[in-house]
Formats: C-alpha cells, sequence, structure tokens
DNA sequence: GATGAATGAGACTTCATTCAT
DNA sequence: AATGAATGAAGTCTCATTCAT
C-alpha cells in the first residue's frame, strides 16, 4: 500500500526524465554526471536511484520514450490509404513537430542515442524497433506499384529506407544548426514525391 | 631535426590514431581509456602524449581525418559538368566506398563524431566544413535550373541538403545494421535522380 | 499501555532478530543491508526502528541472544557434582545441540559475532560474559584436584581454557564443513577426558 | 621492460599490504574504507590498484599469507618421526610464535579472516587448506596405533580435528583478551600430550 | 503505530594526465 | 625520446537512517 499516489510516482519519474533530458540536451550522456541530473532534479541520490537502478536505465529509457513518440508519429502520418496522401501527411505533420523549438532542444538527445546504440544492445533494439516503422510505408509502396503509380521495379524497402534517411539525415542536420529551414525542405520533398509518384 | 624523425613522428601519429580508431570504433569515444588506446599502440602514455597533447585532441584528429575523407571523396564525385551524370558518380563512387567493409567498421566512428559535435566546438566546425560539401551540389542545382534541367522554383540550397540527408541516414542505418543492400538503395536513388531531372 | 501490546511488541522483535538471523547467516552482517532485514521481516524500515535504534543493536541482540543460550546449555551441563559426570554431560548435552542442524545454520552467525567483538566493545563483553562459563569448570577442576582425581600441578584456569577452545575450534570447523562428524569428535572427547582424570 | 624493479614492486606490495593489515587489525575488514589503506600506505588510490585489483583482492592476499604463514610453521613443527616430539615441537615452536606481540597484533585480521570464509568462497578455499594441515598429523597418529603409543580404537581424524580446535581456539581467546597466558596453556597441552601418548 | 519516500555521506573504483628516470 | 609508476579528481552507486503523512 504505497503512502504516495501512483500520480507521484509518475511524477517523479517524469521529473526525473525531463531533468536527465535537459542534460543531456545540454552536455551529453558522457559529460552528464549523475550528479549534474541530481542536481538539476533537485533531488538526492538515493531518490534517482528509487525510479531507476542505473545510469544506464535513464538513458535506456529516454531513447525508449523518444524513439516511442517519434514512431508513432511516423505511423500515424502514415496512416492514409492513398500513397501521396500519406507522404505529404509525414511531410506536413512529421516535419510540423521537427519545427517545435523544444522538441530541437530535446531532440539533440536523439542523435545521441543513435551513436549509444552502436554499443548498447537495448538501445540497439530500440532503434530497431523505431525503424521498423518504415516497414509500413514498404506496404503502401507495394499497393502503389499495383496500382501502377509507382514503377514496378523500384525496390520497396530501399525505397523506404530512403524515406527514412531523409528524415534521420535533416533530423541530424537541424540539430548541428537549428537554423536550417524545415519549409524549404518540405517543399523540395513535396516535389519530389510528386515527381516520383504522378508523372508517368 | 633529421628527416627521418620526420617520418618517424608521421608514423607514430599513424599508429596512434589507428589504434585510436579501433579502440573507438569497437567500444566507442567514452567507453575507450587511454590505456586502450596504449595497449592497442602497444606504446606507453608518456609516448601517446608527445604526440597528442589530450583524448580530445585524437577524437578531433580522426574527426577531422575522416570527414576530410569523405568530403574529399563526395567533392570529386561532383567534379562533372552535367548535373545527372554528377550525382550518378556520387551514387556510384561514393557508394562504392560505403560498400568496402573495414570503411564501414571504421564509418562507426563517423555516427560518434556527429553526436560528439553537438557538444565540441571543433568538432563541430569539422563537420560543418564536410557538410559545406554540399554547396557545389547547390551550384550545379542552379545551374541546371538555368539550363531547364531542374524546375526554376525548387530551393537549390533545400535540395543539396536532401542529398546530403539521403547519405547521412543511409550511413548510419548501415552503422547499425551492416547487412543493409547498398545496391539496392542506389538503384532507388538512381531512379530517383532520373525522375527529378529528366521528365520535364 | 494495554498488555496485547507487550505481546504484540514481543512478536515484533522476534521476527525482526529471526530475520535478521537469516540474513546474517546467509550473507554475514556487513553484507547483510537492513533494506534485506526489512524484506525478510515483511516490515518497513520505520517499524523496525521502532524495536532497534540502529543495525548495530540488532546484531547486539542477537549476539546476546545467541551466547545467553550457549552458555546456559554448557551452565546446565556442568552443573554436576563429579567432574567426569560433568565432563561427559558437555560432551553429550552440548555436542547433541551442535548437531542441531537449524543450530547449525544459525551458529554461523556465532563466528561472526566472534570477529565482530574485535571492534564492538559491547560484543566483547558479551563475549567475555559467554566466556566466563568456563569458571565454574576451573572451580570444578580444582575439587578435582582437592580429591586427588586430577594432579595438583595442572593449572586449573588454563584446563578450562583449553576445554572452551575444544569447543570454539569445533564450532569453527562445523561452521566451515557442515558434514564434519559430531560423534566421532566426541568419541575422542570423552576418551580425551578419560586418560586425563583417570588413570592416576 | 619496467622502469622501476621487481624489487620495488614487491616492497610496494609489501607496503600496501602491511597498510592493509594494519587497518584490517585495527578496525576489521569492513569498517576499513580503501581510503583509510591508502592513507596509511601514503599513496594514492590509483596506486593500490595497479597492485590490487579490489579490496577483496588485498583481503585474499593477507587471507593466503597468514594462512600459509600458520601452515607452514604448523607443518614444519610436525615433521618429526616421534609422535611426543612432534605434538611438543608444537606446542613448542608454534605458542612460541603466538606468543610475539607483533604476530599478536596482526592475527586479529585471522579470526576476521575466518569469519569472512563464512561467505567468500576463495577465502573458504584457503581456510581449507590451512586446515589440511592437520592431516599429517592424521598420518602420525596412526603410526603411533600401529606402533601400540595410541589406542587403536581413537579415530585419528577426528583427534587431529581435536589438536587443531586447541590451536584455534586458543588464538581466538587470545585475540579478545592479548593477556591470556600463553606458557600455562603449554604446560597443560604438554600434561595431556603425556597423558594420552604413554600411559598406556 | 506504521509507512516508505527521501536523504546524503561515503563506499569503491576509474582514468586522463604527469614526471622522474 | 620513451617509459610506466603514480596522481587525485571525479564517477557511479549504496545504505543506515529520518520524518511527513
Amino acid at each position: 500500500m504505497p503512502k504516495v499516489s501512483d500520480a507521484h510516482r509518475a511524477a517523479r519519474r517524469r521529473q526525473i526524465l525531463d531533468s536527465a533530458i535537459n542534460c543531456f540536451a545540454r552536455n551529453g550522456f558522457h559529460r552528464t554526471s549523475m550528479q549534474h541530473i541530481i542536481a538539476e532534479a533537485r533531488l538526492s541520490p538515493g531518490a534517482i536511484y528509487r525510479y531507476f537502478p542505473s545510469k544506464e536505465d535513464i538513458v535506456e529509457a529516454i531513447a525508449d520514450e523518444r524513439h516511442s513518440r517519434e514512431s508513432a508519429l511516423l505511423a500515424e502520418a502514415l496512416d492514409a490509404p492513398d500513397i501521396r496522401a500519406a507522404l505529404h501527411r509525414v511531410t506536413h505533420t512529421y516535419f510540423d513537430w521537427l519545427k517545435d523549438p523544444d522538441e530541437q532542444r530535446r531532440r539533440r538527445v536523439t542523435v545521441q542515442v543513435w551513436a549509444e546504440a552502436l554499443r548498447n544492445e537495448r538501445i540497439a533494439a530500440i532503434i530497431e524497433r523505431g525503424n521498423a516503422q518504415r516497414h509500413p510505408a514498404t506496404t503502401l509502396f507495394r499497393a502503389a506499384q499495383r496500382r501502377g503509380v509507382l514503377p514496378a521495379h523500384i525496390d520497396a524497402d530501399a525505397l523506404s529506407r530512403l524515406m527514412l534517411a531523409v528524415i534521420q539525415g535533416f533530423i541530424l542536420q537541424q540539430a548541428w544548426d537549428p537554423s536550417v529551414d524545415v519549409d524549404s525542405y518540405v517543399r523540395v520533398l513535396d516535389d519530389l514525391i510528386d515527381a516520383a509518384f504522378s508523372e508517368r
């Protein structure tokens, strides 16, 4: 019978994760010490360790959370019967989200998660799950090929990789330089989608 | 100082950097201690510090070296008068290089450099310089627009960003999963280039 | 305060001490955290601290309890007018107790108490009191000397030390290896007692 | 090619072990922090960890060293063809060593090692090896039985356990109270040996 | 009486770097 | 030039204990 509510526990968890995200976005995983997170959260070491058994677990929780959010957004955007509609929803809904300055700050953590995945199997699994979001797109492409909207000889799987790359590359560039213009990138993308899917 | 010394110095530097790359590719920057690098290079701490004043400097030297190589390759590939020829050279020359298994291993370091750039200004500058390699492409696109091969309303700068993103995203995906098929990706890319640049 | 409360208090105390003994026998004093005891007792930190002001106090209570039991057993065994009868009661009653497997498990705590006595004065005092149980034996030996059953030149005090050592050493050996045979040890002891006390 | 000699390494090891023994004898294993050992040795943490990978390893090295010394002494004392000669050598050589005040101080560590053996398998193995020193005694007893100096019905193995217990119990009592008189204990022991081995 | 979240000192250990040889 | 022993700040995490509820 907990003395404090589940809501309290959830709030503390949130508080810790938010503090950690702030620190990680500012200084990176490895230059952020537990003491930094503790100070940012205005808690004590013991308090943090009640909620997360190790620093690694905090990193993983954040990786999971961010990738869930990104995947959900992508999945939702792709949820359309028509390909071009789906792809344009990606460019507009997803890239709209990329504009949010707060998210931009937090997204610096995403880039670090990407690097961390090379050494941490659990994070690699999270990334893997996130990347699996391109499979619905692959399915859409195949449907498009059956309907003749997309040339049959195109490798639908590779095309979905490319779609993902276009997003990932942009996220990288924006992390390095927050001033990159989202809108012009989206416009080029829209044009390219039209070029690829209509004029044949 | 005799010339032997210079050659010797260069060889030692190479030896240290290669050892560091091996360690970094295997374990990441932050899980690699100077002792690891020292052991891999079969040198002593004192010897290493004669060549690099700090671990940070080793990381930077490697970042610099790798980005120089990548930039040079990209620049060379883009060095063609015709836009489609240039882009196809990118897909074929540059992506050929992405196939080299040894380079693939070492490229794991690149992804870490990308994350490191968020916190290290000197590395950020190196990345910035690397990304500037897209400017020749922008110029090429503008020329193409003047020649009517590319619609005038397209933002050439954004398009070169996209081209870069397509490469960066692929490098990421390949770092996470070395088994991704380069060739099918290149074929889709080629098709897309043709779609974008020819049928107007 | 109602009587129920006293019974309740006593039960709680017992519950805590038993849990602590289990933990200590399993993992030792220093590898057992209060959390372990708390979990084993299915109580809360606050509840434990109502009954014992510190971990140290739990250790002391257990040391006291165990040594009381051992001393009582020894005292009772020695309570005989005839020396050989007394000593044989020791070997039979006391060593019978050493056979009980549950006690063997709990006796692991005794060995730790012995080490702890070197640093903790209160525990040293408890041990001291326990060792004082050899004084009745000394008295018995002196009586035996007066009756000529034991050579007069023997140092009765040293002999009672030796008797104690024979027990303590066995407890040690049994703690390290629970499979040691109690009966053969007892038989040798009996023979030795007879050798020492009769044939002169 | 080490810059410093093996002698230097050995001396440092010795210095660390001696400091640790001092701390352990004074405060016990668990109340002694690495910082205490470091301060006592007038070294830095890093220096200690060059020689011992963990605190546990220091404890084990000390346990090993002390038990080797004790075993060697016992083995040497037992190295006599005649039983009574052998046993009297034990009482005189070994117990002489027990008189050395410096050794007495250090022997406080032995008692802690005994407790530690209950939880640490490597230390248990060391103890086990030490206790195996009683086997030569068992062999001697069997020889004595063949020669009729010792009654045939006596369990030689149990008798050697008892001999060991007599030593271990005394070590305990002396650790608790350094003022116990070794000589009177030895005299009783000598008498007992004579009683057991001659008058039948 | 009881709970359990929270505290914070302090434990062990690592590691970039220095410097006497 | 090179060695490698040594430094010491700083890192992660534990745990006996407290106290608001």
